[in-house]
RNA sequence: GGCCUCGUGGCGGAGUGGUUACGCAGAGGACUGCAAAUCCUUGCACCCCAGUUCGAUUCUGGGCGAGGCCUCCA
């Protein structure tokens, strides 16, 4: 089996041949600690979490390296830091921020099934990569220093544009990029940039300041993954400038062809309809959806936020509805119905077919499809639920009892209470007392029990979720 | 102005030059005291026009429509 990829870079599927099969690489650029994850900062977490999965299924899960940054630097943090604790010193005031959000962050990606990255570097801890790399660049011609910043010199690279298929000279400067007098070209970037007294700043070879946004990503990828790398990943909106930008520093420092060998972008998210904004008031974290009521009057299981993910290809617009939610939630729950109490081999392996859809550019709904299929075959063969489970796992479901757990499995039944109930029940319909029987029920169903009569006689029940 | 997506049944959403996925919802049935769950059956589609072709939803051209990026953004 073949693994293709789409490239932003050519355009294209393509094989995908690692650099080196026992260690395979992928960066992708993780999120700006500055506010609550919303659901759009979920797609490409869940999508790059299905990619690793599958790149360990394929290569080893020893032979795999996944690097995934936190940006702990950037000036909405310091306005978010002023805002939230004007009565601290900003650079305290900053890490209040940037703690609590890359906290909440790495629940919400639990909650999510993901698996943990490799590495999680952050961006104040690689400084002097930053700094390492931007003398680099001024030494070689591809920056300089002007009005108190030092800007990279998109003119000092022939094919700068090219992953975003774009010609400088074609955009309309002036109109919506900023000229500033002190730049070369107007689409020269910050690489460095001067800091006042009282925002954070390091100690640089060009005074005190603070990186731009771009070289971050360059200098991490570099620590951990070397000059040039197998994939990089991000949303579609990252592809310019963001990485346009981190693929110029990066190959012009190293004096490389490429950065990485594969880029992959994932489409954007819409909500109900519409884009998704602060203002529109349709802005939705991941966390609301979690704990909250506040999306479509219940909590969604971290499972069922996946599904809706992972129902649409990676490169398509996903409307983000609570309609779509509603279906997953009952997908979720009949696979759940089917697997509980049972026992399967873990060391099984996944569904052929299902891995073929997968390996083709993630093709992550028709792999759904074929899980629908392969539940049906467990249901109605015991011997089947092996490589439905274990298929459905290589997708990131299914890996507990409690799908994700979510605070509505951690509420203590009383299970002595339930099961008198359920007697008494069984005591009224062996008496033709229906009316008991549903009275019973009734009060069962208040209690989020949900019964089903077996065909042997039996009762057995669920916490309704 | 430049660049880039996309237009499939009630809804979501794959895919294919001919045999018309899959899920949800709907309809009918089995099972059940009634339910629930499960199972069986079933209706409904490929934006418009032209071209290529024995044949196009699938290829080509044009049109119409929707969206994105070019500025912080997943």
């Amino acid at each position: 089996m073949t693994l293709r990829l789409y490239n932003t870079l050519t355009r294209q599927k393509e094989d995908f041949k690692p650099l080196d099969a026992s260690n395979v690489r992928m960066y992708v650029c993780g999120p700006t600690v500055y506010d609550f994850a919303h659901i759009g900062n979920a797609r490409p977490v869940i999508v790059f979490d299905v990619l690793f999965r599958l790149l360990r299924h394929l290569y080893g899960p020893e032979h795999v390296t996944y690097v995934r940054n936190i940006t702990d630097v950037d000036d909405k943090i310091n306005a978010r830091a002023l805002r939230d604790f004007p009565e601290l010193p900003l650079n305290k005031a900053i890490r209040r921020v940037t703690e609590k959000t890359a906290n909440q962050f790495q629940a919400d990606v639990k909650a999510l099934g993901c698996l943990e990255p490799s590495a999680q570097p952050r961006a104040t801890e690689f400084i002097d990569q930053m700094i390492a790399m931007i003398s680099t660049l001024i030494t070689k011609g591809n920056a300089y220093q002007a009005g108190g910043e030092v800007l990279f010199d998109v003119a000092s690279m022939k094919d700068y544009g090219a992953l975003s298929n774009r010609r400088l000279e074609e955009q309309q400067a002036g109109a919506r990029v900023a000229v500033d007098a002190h730049k070369k070209s107007p689409g020269d970037f910050v690489l460095w940039k001067l800091s006042n007294a009282e925002e954070p700043g390091w100690e640089s070879p060009w005074g005190r300041g603070r990186p731009g946004w771009h070289i971050e990503c360059s200098a991490m990828s570099k620590s951990y993954l070397g000059d040039v790398f197998d994939i990089h990943g991000g949303g579609l909106d990252l592809i310019f400038p963001h990485h346009e930008n981190e693929l110029a520093q990066s190959r012009c420092a190293h004096g490389t062809k490429k950065m990485a060998n594969v880029w992959m972008h994932n489409g954007f998210l819409q909500v109900e309809g519409q884009k998704m904004s602060k203002s529109l008031g349709n802005f939705v974290t991941i966390n609301e959806l979690l704990d909250t009521k506040k999306f479509g009057e219940r909590k969604w299981p971290g499972e069922v936020l996946r599904l809706v993910m992972l129902r649409t290809h990676y490169r398509q617009p996903i409307d983000w509805t609570i309609a779509a939610l509603e279906e997953a939630h009952k997908t979720g729950d009949a696979w759940r119905r089917m697997i509980q109490g049972k026992v399967w081999d873990k060391g099984i392996k996944p569904d052929g077919e299902l891995l073929d859809a997968l390996a083709d550019d993630l093709n992550t709904h028709e792999a759904m499809a074929r899980l629908h299929r392969l539940a049906d075959e467990a249901r109605s063969n015991e011997n089947k639920l092996d490589v439905f489970v274990s298929s459905a796992q290589l997708m990131g479901f299914l890996l507990s009892e409690t799908h994700f757990g979510g605070d509505d499995e951690k509420i203590a039944f009383d299970n002595a209470k339930i099961d008198s109930l359920i007697s008494a029940r069984l005591v009224a319909r062996a008496a033709k007392d229906w009316k008991e029987s549903d009275r019973i029920r009734d009060e069962l169903a208040a209690m989020r029990i949900a019964i089903q009569d077996n065909k042997d006689g039996t009762t057995s029940w669920e916490v309704k979720r």
